[in-house]
DNA sequence: CAGCATCCGCTTTGATACTG
DNA sequence: CAGTATCAAAGCGGATGCTG
């Protein structure tokens, strides 16, 4: 293992965790939970195959993933966070959190995957009447829907989707994110090609205020 | 510049940030703050100059770090974090916290600088009686102190010694984290090698309850 | 197909030497 | 002091092949 050799926390971290696609790799199993190694690719647009197949290896060594047989009928192997990793949740949010600015940037053909919108969605929408019944805003931009509840007083964002949405969302990614960020009014968006149907209250009761 | 290419804050975090190095430096500057470039390349053990200036060129365009001309009689390139490179330091804290444990393993001829202490001691270190007057401990782990004092209700570390301070601590990074910390008691500490000498209060009123 | 391992060309890194 | 120049070694990305 390369090592920058310091009695230094920091630096016994990056140790570890900052060799090249290590970050994402628990970003992935942290947004999607257990995971087969071909899920893990499609997570990963761009990753060698051989790289990933280390990377797992030595976070297995680090104690930050763990691989598990599944059983029959699923029969394939998983790869999982331990407790140890899903400790890095509060590093991948403050890197998140640092990040954000840079995304706002003209996007020039980026890959994109649906369940990464639970990041921004989870960090910044709110659940401004958490006395009322629940309500669900499925959110469409690629192949994937994905679901934004409410739930427990905070924002829950999962792959799926609902017939009885109270609202649906259709737009490229940087037009979901201006409008439930409150960056874009509505009008604005729509007029940029965003759909929107359903319930709008369902839409006003997550955004934070700008 | 390489870059993973997606639509995600941290992905676009680490393609600024995550290369070899990069973070490490920005811990040098927010813990030393404006440093010469010898300055930097001692608080960076085995790093590479052409790294060293490769990675200022790319902090310095990424926004993060800040070259001036420091005016005579200094008369010497001063290399400084910008307020979006200070904003990184929630992300090397979160680090800094998950990397801690790892620290804890017998050390094998890591190399070490003394203002590293400042992370975990005023990450951990607390103020029992902010309302007395304020104190201050003299630690020695190599060849520079570094002075831990009471202030503002927390704790501040800085280099530089104090002939008033009032206690002073001299052991390896390994036993003075350890006694400070609280996970070594003082006798132990001093069977192992440390030195202690002045008011153990002070000590007892920056420690934190195990 | 899932989960790799191998090979190859290219880039990045690290060690050392040298310069204004 | 603050770098640049050079070069070998390691790491990375892409393509492909192998195995259950």
């Amino acid at each position: 293992m390369r090592t920058y050799n310091e009695y230094c926390a920091i630096a016994q971290a990056l140790d570890v965790v900052g060799e090249r696609w290590s970050l994402l790799i628990v970003r992935e199993l942290l947004l999607q939970g257990p995971s087969r190694y071909t899920d893990l690719r499609y997570g990963l647009p761009g990753i060698a195959t051989n790289l990933l197949a280390d990377r797992l290896r030595e976070l297995e060594e680090a104690g930050i993933v763990r691989r598990e047989e599944a059983p029959p009928p699923v029969a394939t192997t998983l790869f999982d966070l331990t407790d140890r990793g899903r400790d890095l949740e509060p590093v991948l949010k403050a890197l998140g959190r640092w990040g954000s600015p840079l995304v706002q940037r003209p996007i020039d053909d980026e890959e994109f995957r649906s369940h990464w919108l639970a990041l921004p969605l989870e960090a910044h929408l709110v659940d401004r009447s958490p006395e009322k019944r629940p309500v669900t805003i499925e959110v469409w931009t690629g192949q994937h829907p994905v679901l934004v509840e409410t739930r427990d007083g905070g924002i829950h964002v999962r792959p799926g989707k609902d017939e009885h949405a109270d609202a649906v969302i259709t737009a490229t990614p940087s037009l979901v994110l201006g409008l439930m960020l409150n960056h874009l009014d509505l009008a604005t968006a729509k007029k940029r090609g965003l759909k929107f149907s359903g319930d709008l209250a369902a839409l006003r009761r997550v955004q934070p205020s700008r």
